[in-house]
DNA sequence: CATATTAAGGATAAAAATATCTTTTTATTA
DNA sequence: TAATAAAAAGATATTTTTATCCTTAATATG
């Protein structure tokens, strides 16, 4: 449902959403230290994630990563969309091209419910407020 | 969540459900033909199912796939089991080593409800069950 | 027993996902 | 302006997943 990617990319936003703001730029070794993540592949995902404004960068040096007030008001699908794209999350279990709500599968009827109400929290979620319940200490991301 | 091999395998072996009986068995390709996989691949999977006992098989003229009584009785989740292995299913959605039930990342607290439901029914659906609701018509599923 | 037919098994190939390395562009600052 | 430091971009490498091909083993039937 999620590819290694997204993950990636969501433990870096979330690391970006506790640590950073404009005044306070994090460079992408940083970042991959911390959520271990190899350092050149989080830098691709984070160019991928800020290219479509989910998070900001600047060049040269006091350079990095960083999020704005916007930014944060992105949700995890957003995240996950840019680096899966949404259909990858959104089809049919089965991977069948006619199955769709209108006309479900068997399968899709079975576990709809449930798959629906996953993508309605990584919808419905923003940034900011994971990031908040994570300040909490109110659950647990080891990042 | 599934990968393309496991949809081939359900899809397949629904097919069978349909289809065999120990009196009449079917071909790898008349399977793949109808569930629209290459032949040879399904037939790698066929092979794997079998050799855990989710269906059943025989060479020779007049040989082929089949499922018996007790093979109908299987789980979709052991469908899975068998071709992704159960840590893929079952693992955290952010993929954290550190994350398991007794203490859940935060994402995992998120979404864990509706994902166990899944599970669930994955685990608690038999093969034959589902092969009945298609016969019934009462749903849909295009293979 | 010889032949044909089917799954099983092993070896490769192709494609996709993940990961790394190098060069270019941008910006800071001395 | 020169040197430096950072992301951006491009090229390449590695690993995993998906897919194919070829040989072997089993079995039914003439």
């Amino acid at each position: 449902m999620l590819s290694k990617s997204s993950k990636y990319a969501l433990k870096a936003v979330l690391y970006l959403s506790l640590h950073s703001n404009e005044n306070k730029k994090i460079q992408v070794r940083e970042i991959s230290d911390n959520i271990e993540v190899p350092k050149a592949y989080t830098g691709k995902l984070l160019q991928a994630l800020a290219k479509r404004d989910i998070i900001s960068s600047s060049r040269g040096p006091t350079g990095g990563f960083y999020m704005t007030p916007s930014n944060r008001s992105h949700s995890v699908m957003d995240v996950v969309e840019v680096i899966d794209g949404r259909k990858k999350m959104e089809s049919c279990l089965l991977g069948l091209q006619d199955c769709d709500l209108d006309r479900p599968c068997l399968l899709h009827n079975l576990v709809n419910t449930s798959r629906s109400q996953i993508i309605h929290v990584f919808e419905s979620i923003e940034l900011d407020e994971l990031a908040n319940k994570l300040k909490d200490k109110s659950t647990f991301l080891p990042i």
